[in-house]
DNA sequence: TGAGTTAGAATGGCACCACCCGTC
DNA sequence: GACGGGTGGTGCCATTCTAACTCA
């Protein structure tokens, strides 16, 4: 199953979602995290630390038979045609977005790209929610839905512990924080939401 | 006076920056904020609410002298060359940055590239910094001062208010927020900065 | 029907009670409200306004067959005795308390005198509840129900217009409040809860 | 010198006066709460908690002369001999009232009584004052001012940090509460007002 | 028609609770 | 694990402004 991460803005958690959909699906079945970001970010992640599972260099992927997932983490920005051939060589393209005014605003610009998509073959995540008592989330969720893009159900909040996770080079399950078993949490929910949706 | 604003990732503030730091320059001399964003998001921006100050398409700036002020929301992204463009046809270039792991190894990567551009010409932006007792925005000061890389002495607070700013068009001075006035006052301290930069 | 309303606290809104289900009550059947206490504040009240139905004296109560609904404002602090007999008296206790714990507590303390009263006759009324989101009224409500004392579902919200009320004597749906007909309905409440009740 | 804490209605705040003005005054000196009140809040009160002050029953109090300040909580609902016994044992009455309609009314109707009790020696303290913007403070103020009762310049505000003092036991400037000092300030600047009165 | 009165909406200020975060 | 500081949202209250209605 070939999963890709790939978003229209920068800093929305694309990264971080990548490594944290690897390290759940890893629990799963033999996968690998490909690192397509111009910036490397996820290879120097797994540089800083130790991962449970392979990250290599989108040019290093050899044998693509050997896993059972593949998790894709592309550059930022692609263009219409890149995207296009993301979703015809994934199963799953998960676009991740944080809620601010800003970013919804620019996805629900490219509504008309997504929607040339195949089916549904692409799911927007929220990141970096913030907490209760706020109702932004709420206001993205709403907002994606009446445009008619398709929303994970689960979101990811903002928490210190995805920091220190970056920081550290370990996913958030690792890191030493108080809220670091409720960050998993939300990134194991989409790992079985994924799971689900493959059925 | 040409004010450039710049980032290699998206999502950090740029347009919010733009807008306010033309808002607070049209306080002192008539001001424009030149939009050269792909998305078009300030001009958006500008006709969802009423803005003190004119907003311009890149392409639709016929007389720049008529203006005192200049500020310039470029595309996300963008190149060496373009930056180094950048630089030279603007007296400063103001590159926000949030102060998360991923963001701020970005930047110092890019070190390279902005040390090579003219002097004192630049400066960075730690936008979108969370309260008090987070440590984030002082670690990454440091980080990035460590790596040589000039930063205001002004930050940005992450603060709700920013968000109904860019939901109702109007800058955040405007908005009905009880921290409204708080957040108007970062950016009235970075307009000073900016101020003082020039003389 | 008979409802005494007493209770062994002063100033838990024992007179807006007993006036404001005397004004429910009226627009069901001929009513009237007899004043027992000391203070005579019902007298009072209904002297400084228009009341919309009887008031008397306790002693001025010639043919209490009249009426559909006696509403009794007794005197603060009834001792024992007095309040079998109000019982014995009455086919229903109201017994207003604020939800403040001094007066939970004590009225905890005469759990056993209560519950010396026969059958199901009485019941408690929390009144000035403070608004969302305090919690005060649900710590009370729940402390209460522990103690196996039997409860209103409904409650009384705190709310300037019961004071214009008090002062304007008049019924609270009479006074000139943008939250006038909202505290109108917690005693519609209580008079439905009341007369459901005798059934 | 000798403080007695007086009312014609409970849940006015009596025994959280009697309380605070014994913690205040145990600062200036060694003093001791005497408990009158039928209640027995005050020996609850201190059972559930800490307090630094000595509370006895009034029946316990073997040495006066202990105590440089005693305060003392009477009953509820003094009748009008009793009120003149109690005035003319104690330096100083404090007769502490809520600011709604019904209390003020009641308080103004025993001015007789009142002014019949021996030169200053008594004193009405608003409590459980509502916060800003409301106008019930000052309108009891007025209404008392016109009916010649003395008034304490102090107003106890009507905060949840005495809530949560009543229900721990605790004096309220324990109490874990974000205006637990602003709480504990009303209570300092009675305990002024006091002393001052005392010169 | 014009002016005074009155009802409704918007505004500012505060209290309260839930939550996050660094420190002890 | 508890504490203190801070932010966000909700609700109440008084004031102000606006809109509509009454009455001369």
């Amino acid at each position: 199953m070939i999963l890709t991460v790939a978003s229209f803005k920068g800093g929305v958690g694309k990264t971080t979602t990548a490594i944290h959909l690897a390290a759940y699906l890893s629990q799963k079945g033999k996968s690998v995290l490909v690192d397509g970001d111009l910036n490397r970010s996820a290879v120097d992640w797994a540089q800083r630390g130790e991962a449970p599972f392979d990250v290599v260099d989108e040019s290093q992927l050899n044998d693509p038979s050997k896993y059972k997932y593949l998790v894709v983490d592309t550059p930022a920005r692609p263009s219409d045609e890149d995207l296009i051939g993301l979703a015809a060589s994934s199963d799953l393209l998960v676009i991740p977005s944080m809620c601010d005014a800003f970013s919804i605003v620019a996805l629900i610009k490219t509504t008309n790209t997504l929607q040339g998509l195949p089916g549904d073959k692409f799911r927007i995540l929220l990141t970096a929610c913030p907490p209760y008592p706020s109702k932004e989330a709420g206001k993205a969720r709403e907002a994606l839905s009446e445009a008619g893009l398709p929303l994970f159900k689960t979101q990811i909040s903002r928490l210190a512990a995805f920091q220190k996770s970056a920081l550290e080079g370990v996913p958030v399950f690792a890191v030493k924080d108080a809220r670091a078993q409720q960050a998993w949490k939300d990134y194991e929910s989409l790992g079985k939401e994924v799971l689900k949706w493959q059925t």
